[in-house]
DNA sequence: TTATAGGTGGGAAAAAGTGGGAGAAAATAG
DNA sequence: CTATTTTCTCCCACTTTTTCCCACCTATAA
């Protein structure tokens, strides 16, 4: 299981380090990036990618409207990155954009997937959505005891 | 059941004793530290966090808004220490700033869980939230003959 | 006082992280 | 189509951080 909050940074050449704990956690050197939900990276395993693509498009149609917004949204952005012997990966430039990566990032191991935030983002979202997510473990609390 | 107030001092490498009393209550020399809610860490042992993880994201999925939420917040940053000889565990940087740790902390055994304040701002939390309590302490009162 | 257990600090080796050079590949211009 | 420039990739070397261990300090109890 992958978890984790690290801050690394992006260097001129637009590479960035994946966290030791991490790394260890992946199989092979080789993952797959592309666009997530919010203004931020996803980055799955081979295996992991294999699930997401089926349970998205294998009850999917191209002919259906969402279905091609999901499909151009999270799929087709995806792309290989191999990680370097450092422990890095390149991050191509159009999902450099879409994350707005300005320096320091952070990364969040999420079990069984990885985002890529870049900080100021991050602090952000988190700092918008505290009494949502105050609200939500208030449910959560509800539901159990802690 | 693991309780009691501590006062320790996080040192220059950012390790922080965990005391003896906690220590013996905790199987194994690993633990998992996460974000709180409040501007406090939280640790727990190997087999709470399981039931944390299993509850919250039990049946969530990465396509929703809330699950993502409360799997940034909480699940996310954990990240396992090991305690080392002394007693000691290291207190990584994202965590160190989100609590706002500087040298003294107190730790709280809370039953089947650990939390970390800074000093200043555990003493604040308390005063802040003092008539907060004394309520709730009333509406606990009205539910049972202590 | 001495022995013991809890707590504190720091040195040294190992591991992780960072930056940059050189050659290969790709892109662009002539 | 070739020549020049830019980008990319691979690798190496340096720096920083982490880890492991040990020595010492302090308080308590015998």
């Amino acid at each position: 299981m992958i978890t984790g909050e690290y801050r690394y940074s992006l260097d001129e050449k637009n590479r960035l380090m994946i966290p030791v704990r991490v790394r260890s956690e992946i199989a092979g050197n080789s993952i797959m990036l592309t666009r997530g939900v919010d203004q931020c990276l996803w980055l799955f395993t081979h295996e992991e990618w294999k699930k997401i693509v089926q349970s998205l498009i294998g009850s999917t149609s191209l002919f259906q409207e969402k279905a091609r917004l999901i499909q151009r949204r999270i799929i087709a952005p995806a792309q290989e990155a191999e990680i370097d012997r450092s422990g890095r990966i390149n991050i191509p430039p159009t999902l450099k954009e879409y994350a707005v990566l300005k320096k320091e990032c952070i990364i969040l191991g999420i079990q069984t997937y990885i985002e890529i935030w870049d900080e100021k983002t991050y602090l952000d979202y988190l700092e918008e959505n505290e009494s949502k997510f105050k609200e939500a473990a208030e449910e959560v609390g509800d539901r159990m005891a802690l």
